[in-house]
DNA sequence: GGTAGACCTGGACGC
DNA sequence: GCGTCCAGGTCTACC
C-alpha cells in the first residue's frame, strides 16, 4: 500500500488541528470520527487519487498519507504542498506562541490552528457557498459541486469520497443553469463560474494574484479592498478569506457574530451595534483577533456537543442551523 | 453613506 | 402532502 510520511510542527495534532473549523465536513473532506483519520480525494494534476491521513502518536508525530495509487515524484510533491497548506504545517510552534501569549486561554490545549483547502481558489469558493445560506445548504452545495465537477478517482464502491473539488478550469468552463440545477447553487450560479474564471486568468491580465495576497508585505487593508471587489464576496466573506490566508486582524462578522455577542458576552442594542461591540471587544488580540474569537466561539459549540472530532458529517449540519443554537 | 428589497434553497411548521 | 414562513450575506437601486 503507497504511504508516504510528512513531517509535522513539533506540536501538531491531526483531531485537533483538522477539526478547527467547519470546512472539516465540507466535501471534499471526509473526517473519520472513529479512526480519527482525515479522507481526501486531491486533484494532483492529471489525475485524482484518495488519501487516507493519519497520526500515530499525537503532539508532533508525523503523518502518514496512504494513496489509493503509487505515485510519482511531481505527484508527491503536489501532494506534500496541498497538505502543508491546508493543515497549515508550514506554521511553526514558536509562530503559535505568540497567540498564546497573547491570549492564554488557548495556550493549554494548544489551539490555534486552523483547516483550510488545499488551494486559495477552493477557499474562495468555499467561503461564497458559506454566504446567505444555512450550514446544511454549505454541506450540500460543495457535495455537489465535487460530484458534479470534479475529477473522479478510482476508488472503491464504499470509499468515503470519491470525488476531489473542481478545479478553476473547470468551473470556469460550466453553465449556470448546471450549477442551478445540479449544483443547488441557486443566485451564486454565475458568481462561481465568474471567480473561476479570474483564477484561470493570469494577474496581468485581471485574475487573481494569489502569491501578492499571500506575501506578508502586502498590508491587510489593501488585500481586504481587493477581496471586496470580486464577485459575490462582501465584508464578511473578504474578512473571512483573509483568515484563510493567515491574516487573522479582522472579523468576518455575521449573524453567528451577533448571537455570541448576546447570548455569550451580554451585549445588548440592534445586530449593526453589536456587531461593531464584538469587533472592538477582539481589538485587542491584534493580529490574532480572529483566533481568539473563533476559538471563544468553537469552545462554546465543543460546550453543548461535545469535541468536535466526534460531530458526524451527515449530522453535524443540523447542530448549527439558528434554532439549535439558540435552543440553549 | 445608509437602507430597503430581491436573490435562492432547504428546513420547520401548520393544516 | 402541500403551502407558508424563515435564515442567511451580497448586490442594486434609491434617497
Amino acid at each position: 500500500m503507497p504511504t508516504i510520511k510528512v513531517a509535522t510542527p513539533a506540536d501538531y495534532d491531526l483531531p485537533r488541528d483538522v477539526c478547527s473549523y467547519g470546512y472539516f465536513v465540507l466535501a471534499p473532506n471526509y473526517w473519520d470520527t472513529k479512526a480519527r483519520v482525515l479522507w481526501r480525494v486531491f486533484d494532483l494534476g492529471q489525475r485524482a487519487v484518495l488519501a487516507k491521513v493519519s497520526q500515530k502518536s499525537r503532539r508532533g508525530g508525523s503523518l502518514s498519507v496512504w494513496t489509493s495509487e503509487s505515485l510519482d515524484k511531481t505527484e508527491v510533491a503536489a501532494l506534500r504542498a496541498q497538505l502543508t497548506r491546508m493543515l497549515c504545517l508550514d506554521e511553526t510552534a514558536e509562530h503559535l506562541a505568540q497567540f498564546h501569549a497573547l491570549d492564554p486561554r488557548f495556550a493549554a490545549s494548544g489551539k490555534g490552528r486552523l483547516l483550510r483547502s488545499p488551494t486559495l481558489f477552493e477557499d474562495v469558493i468555499k467561503t461564497v457557498t458559506s454566504c446567505n445560506v444555512t450550514w446544511p445548504g454549505t454541506i450540500q452545495m460543495n457535495k455537489r459541486l465535487c460530484e458534479v465537477l470534479g475529477k473522479r478517482a478510482v476508488v472503491a464502491k464504499a470509499a468515503p469520497q470519491a470525488h476531489a473539488f473542481p478545479t478553476p478550469a473547470k468551473l470556469a468552463r460550466a453553465r449556470p443553469a448546471t450549477l442551478r440545477a445540479r449544483c443547488r447553487v441557486g443566485y451564486r450560479d454565475t458568481r462561481l463560474i465568474e471567480l473561476a474564471r479570474l483564477f484561470v486568468l493570469p494577474p496581468s491580465r485581471g485574475g487573481i494574484d494569489e502569491s501578492w495576497l499571500a506575501d506578508p508585505a502586502t498590508p491587510d487593508e489593501v488585500v481586504f479592498k481587493s477581496l471586496i471587489e470580486l464577485p459575490g464576496v462582501g465584508p464578511y466573506a473578504a474578512a473571512n478569506i483573509m483568515q484563510l490566508l493567515g491574516r487573522y486582524s479582522r472579523l468576518p462578522l455575521d449573524t453567528e457574530s451577533v448571537r455570541h455577542g448576546r447570548s455569550v458576552l451580554g451585549m445588548k442594542g440592534t445586530s449593526a451595534q453589536i456587531m461593531k461591540r464584538v469587533k472592538q471587544h477582539f481589538e485587542p488580540f491584534g493580529a490574532h483577533a480572529f483566533r481568539s474569537y473563533w476559538f471563544e466561539l468553537w469552545d462554546m459549540y465543543e460546550a453543548k456537543h461535545g469535541p468536535s472530532h466526534t460531530w458526524e458529517r451527515d449530522s453535524t449540519g443540523k447542530l448549527f442551523t439558528a434554532a439549535a443554537l439558540n435552543a440553549t
